[in-house]
DNA sequence: CCATAAACGAGACGGTACGTCGGGTCTTTTG
DNA sequence: CAAAAGACCCGACGTACCGTCTCGTTTATGG
């Protein structure tokens, strides 16, 4: 869970409403569906949750902070399948994040919040915390996965290993967000056989060693 | 240069002045330096042109259509260097493109109108031929060199050819751009050596056969 | 008229609308009268009006303002008639003006603007030069016509004269004010007669001599 | 003491506590002298009052009503000398009331109340017994002193008096006002003295017959 | 060389959303 | 059970930009 720090010690006076908080998220992610980013509007989004904007400005501070926490759960919905071996693994979780990356809530809002990041550390680091690098499990659990079967060879050094994991990440990330987003094309089942051959071939060569290539579909 | 379309002579009336022009894409890039994309305003770039806003209004839709135009040159500044081997020249072409996404007025705007285009067809269009597709020429020239040089096989397939550029196209740019503004890491020079070493990698096991490899440095 | 200072140099640009002008301050009038003083807004007034808010606060600087100028030229309405009596005239003019203050626009307004005026001395300007001082008028009007029907006497000492032109003006403003909304009882025929018995004869003793009263009806 | 209805010792529970009630009129006044009417705020004068919102609005309906109550006690301050004449008497009574109109918790909020009270019946009443009709007291008891004195011929007919009394009220509390409060003019001992003067020769006259004029200052 | 016609600067216009503030109500914990 | 605390809904505030619309003025060309 993202657990914003309601910090606890829950004082006096009246609490704040815990529905109140799932409404808004949920009226948020509404109202991104049906307007986009740039139209989105604390308005809007306060009369769809039924709650006053005031409320809304009490636990966000502005609209980009508001979007970040609505969308970064969908982004936990992303799972490593176990389908026997890393290259059936890896198209799966591309196919996977490029489905995520066309539904209308995510598409507009993930690349307007990074665009305002890049003005705005502390939103850079909400974005990181509650969406990035909570996805770079993906990339460890695959990981490990694929060296239990004897896939990749266990990394002596641990630092180059983490370097590795950052690099993948961002290959993998990038290139499905680019081609989505930017070069708007579809990613499709051919598109991440493609993909995940170039990645998993460099991968070996970059590891100093091939990948022990089980081809995806086979067990 | 980009070359919009002024149609033609225009008979009667007084002409649209070209100063202008410059002076707002100028004035818009100045803009978005200062403000970055969110603040950045109409009026704010009428001024700074020394222009009206119905000047601007004349010439362009919208903000983002500006700042499409504004930034789009920018991104003609990117060449393919000729270095001796194609891991140099990749190297080089990521540490050109990670410099000019590290430009202010690149980082916010590319993102930002990416974001504005997933709900506006023709802004997409317009990025596409202003931005993206022109940039493309890096990878067909640097596949030709590679292949004069002997390092890539000339594929036979000239369809297959294309997917493959498109995805080698996707790969560097979305992992660059994620790097950057994502991650918000540094790309430096050993993360352009990591990076290129697994496309290319990559890019022999997938084409079939693998490159012959001049490591970059050596003539 | 009011003619607050539309300077008049009229340089550049798309002039002010004289129509909106007159239009809001309808709508401010309307406004007072359905909604009262301290329900007034802006918006509300706009709305009427036809015109965008940014309209009202380009021309007024507050709800304040605007309201004093709405409700002003209603006092314009007063006149001195020519009744053949002092008495009669001033009789006649206790008689408008509460009649006027009866009225729902100016009944609440003007105590408000009033008590707003109290600290702001802007606004108490505002309210001096468009209202109160406007309507001295009548008295310095009466006495004249008094002294042609040789009523009262020509004073010799001018200072003296306005010191009690002024004496006058409070005490009728204010009986009339305090007697409608503070104490809310009716200004009737005969309020108005007792009152102006009681202060005729006093002016005349005030003055040193009585007023060679004609009984208010004669001729 | 006013003693709005705090119904009875309240069977059970915690009391109300009756330090409270002061320290909001006492936190009001002092509001009303910081802020004036139109800026004080009912979170404020909880505030200062060292109390919730919630106790105010257990207590007092709004604003107007606390006000109302925080000012009235002011005006029993006012208080008819024996100066030995009537004039006298009156020329006190109207520099005292001139004086308790100069301070800033009375001129603002007395004028706002009334304004407010022209669309609240309920306030209305609540003014004038809470502060208008009380300070009637003064102008009875000036007359009954005056005719003690033989100043003033004792009047036969009661009602007569009465509307006598009403008319004297709303000319000097009026003529006091709006001299203080609209023409903004200083009601200092000259124009005191021209008032009395101008009131009494008309008093006089108005009841049939002169009064009996001792000078002020005379014994 | 003068008329036409478009572009220009200035700035007012009708809108929409902003983020804040105050009013009054409600729901907690504390005394 | 009242009181303090504070969250809640509501509605208005005054501001900022949007994109459009007059204006009066400038600057090319074409009759």
């Amino acid at each position: 869970m993202l657990s914003r720090p309601h910090p606890k010690p829950a004082r006096s006076g009246r609490p704040r409403s815990a529905e109140a908080d799932e409404a808004i998220l949920e009226a948020t992610r509404a109202s991104l569906v049906d307007l986009g980013w740039s139209k989105l509007t604390m308005g809007d989004v306060a009369t769809r949750a039924g709650v006053a904007k005031t409320t809304l400005y009490r636990r966000w501070a502005g609209k980009n902070e508001l979007v970040v926490d609505a969308v970064a759960v969908l982004f936990d919905e992303l799972e490593m399948p176990d389908l026997g071996s890393l290259a059936a693994d890896v198209e799966a979780v591309v196919l996977q994040f490029a489905a995520l990356l066309d539904r209308p809530e995510t598409r507009t809002a993930l690349m307007a919040v990074v665009a305002e990041s890049t003005r705005d550390e502390a939103l850079r680091a909400r974005i990181r915390d509650s969406i990035v690098n909570r996805q770079k499990r993906l990339v460890l659990q695959g990981r490990r996965r694929a060296q239990e079967r004897g896939e990749l060879p266990v990394e002596p050094d641990e630092a180059t290993a983490d370097l590795t994991a950052d690099l993948i990440f961002d290959v993998i990330a990038g290139a499905v967000v680019h081609r989505t987003l930017v070069s708007a094309e579809p990613v499709d089942a051919d598109w991440a056989r493609r993909f995940t051959l170039l990645l998993l071939a460099g991968l070996g060569a970059a590891a100093g060693q091939p990948v022990r290539q089980k081809p995806a579909g086979s067990v």
